[in-house]
DNA sequence: CGTCTCTTTGAGTTAATTCAATGCTCGTGG
DNA sequence: CCACGAGCATTGAATTAACTCAAAGAGACG
């Protein structure tokens, strides 16, 4: 089944380097006197790592698979999602380069994450993992830090999915994005994902994320000088649409 | 601008006892052996809980306080929300009698929570929360399960938003209800909530929740013998249609 | 028993979808 | 080297699920 989606990857490769600084510091909002201990963390985590490789729509693992890693993205990009037996898809959210993904103590993977082009993970052993937080208690402590802060962005997705439009979602997506590849001027942004994915994140379908962009091009908010390339030419105009202002 | 809102709540009250073992024990699965230290950590709650009711409508906290505490329900039902500014509201969820909410380690709210009906709460101030983790470590672990449980049942809550059909929605919703009332037969189920919340959570208008739960009522899967309260007559009729089988 | 609020139902509208072509990119093999 | 085929992406036309607007019911409470 996954054979026939492990084709090559068509297009140019996506990866970038991460524009933030390592290890845990992608949870911390700042907090200075932590930055020692977190560097600490991360190199212990750093030895407990392997690295893994995956192509374009690869499974990494499934919901219900046993938990036995939990991940860091170093190229590429993830997609977490949930599949209905009808077909239906909806993803929860994507992991790009230095984020993370996992670190939830459960035995049972409660999505399915799947590479959206070729990348590269640090897998780190459920069970170190573990170990590490009963040495470390500050892991414990960082661990909550990143669910609650996953919690976030998952309720911004919920208002995104419950309340805003076709144009104010697809335009948020992009400003996220944006963000959190660091841009905050005309700097081209990755789109490290299909149109598709776009749509299953969004709630929406391929055809109305692609009428959407359009519009955006054709109205000079945006340029896209390739098909996963983005260049935005407004933040304002953009931040305002997104907020409904518009 | 709340006192408007402070109005006398118009139906029958809507408390009744929790189904559900006192304290951490929601967020856990089994464990015998931890139940014991479950008890004295909700023990040790107990001792630092302060007691608050709220009316129909009125503000708990709002997204942005400083979280001063965290809260149990003890009877009535809460929403937490987000509020655009042109009024549009997306509820990200009920927590109803028994469970928890806040314990997210945040300086600060990320949504509003508002009563949804006249409201007990057990209000646990946040650092003695906090020096109860450090003196009990498995006060940790549990605020990462309730966490992993809040992410798991939001990622639902995604789905539902992203991807089904008003009809699946709203069955979705009342078989939410039924089986964190624990009810698996035909007892009657509260609705804690107005339907406008009910379509805010499900990111439908009111009147489309309306129409469904009449059809419902019409195919005789459910009965509504009080505007607040349900009658489940077919449970696998009704996941049928909330999994899309229908 | 009148009023206020919330709910329900009906009729017409619309944002987004479905269905159907067409276009674009890239990799492969003649 | 170029032509061809496969897989996405884009655009257009017709359809529809859900929405908006409007009005009529149903409780709750003074």
């Amino acid at each position: 089944m996954t054979a026939a989606l492990r084709t090559p990857h068509p297009h140019a490769p996506l990866a970038r380097p991460s524009l933030k600084p390592e290890g845990w510091s992608v949870i911390e909002g700042s907090a200075g006197a932590r930055q020692v201990q977190a560097q600490d963390e991360a190199a212990a985590l750093h030895r407990i790592a392997i690295r893994m490789h995956f192509q374009r729509n690869e499974t990494i693992f499934s919901e219900g698979d046993d938990a036995k890693y939990s991940y860091k993205v170093v190229s590429g990009a993830i997609r977490l999602c949930k599949h209905l037996s009808d077909g239906r898809r909806q993803i929860a959210g994507f992991m790009l380069p230095g984020e993370f993904c996992g670190f939830m103590h459960l035995d049972q993977h409660r999505f399915t994450a799947e590479a959206t082009g070729d990348t590269v993970l640090m897998a780190y052993p459920q069970r170190q993992i573990e170990a590490l937080s009963e040495q470390m208690p500050s892991v414990q402590r960082h661990l909550n830090a990143f669910l609650a802060q996953r919690v976030r962005a998952m309720q911004d997705h919920l208002v995104l999915l419950g309340r805003l439009t076709a144009r104010e979602r697809v335009t948020s997506l992009l400003l996220l994005l944006a963000e959190r590849a660091g841009v905050r001027d005309a700097t081209p942004v990755p789109l490290p994902m299909s149109r598709q994915d776009m749509a299953d994140y969004l709630g929406l379908t391929i055809e109305t994320v692609c009428r959407v962009l359009s519009e955006l091009k054709k109205v000079k908010l945006i340029e896209l000088p390739e098909l996963h390339v983005m260049r935005v030419k407004s933040f304002d105009a953009l931040t305002a649409i997104a907020e409904g202002t518009v």
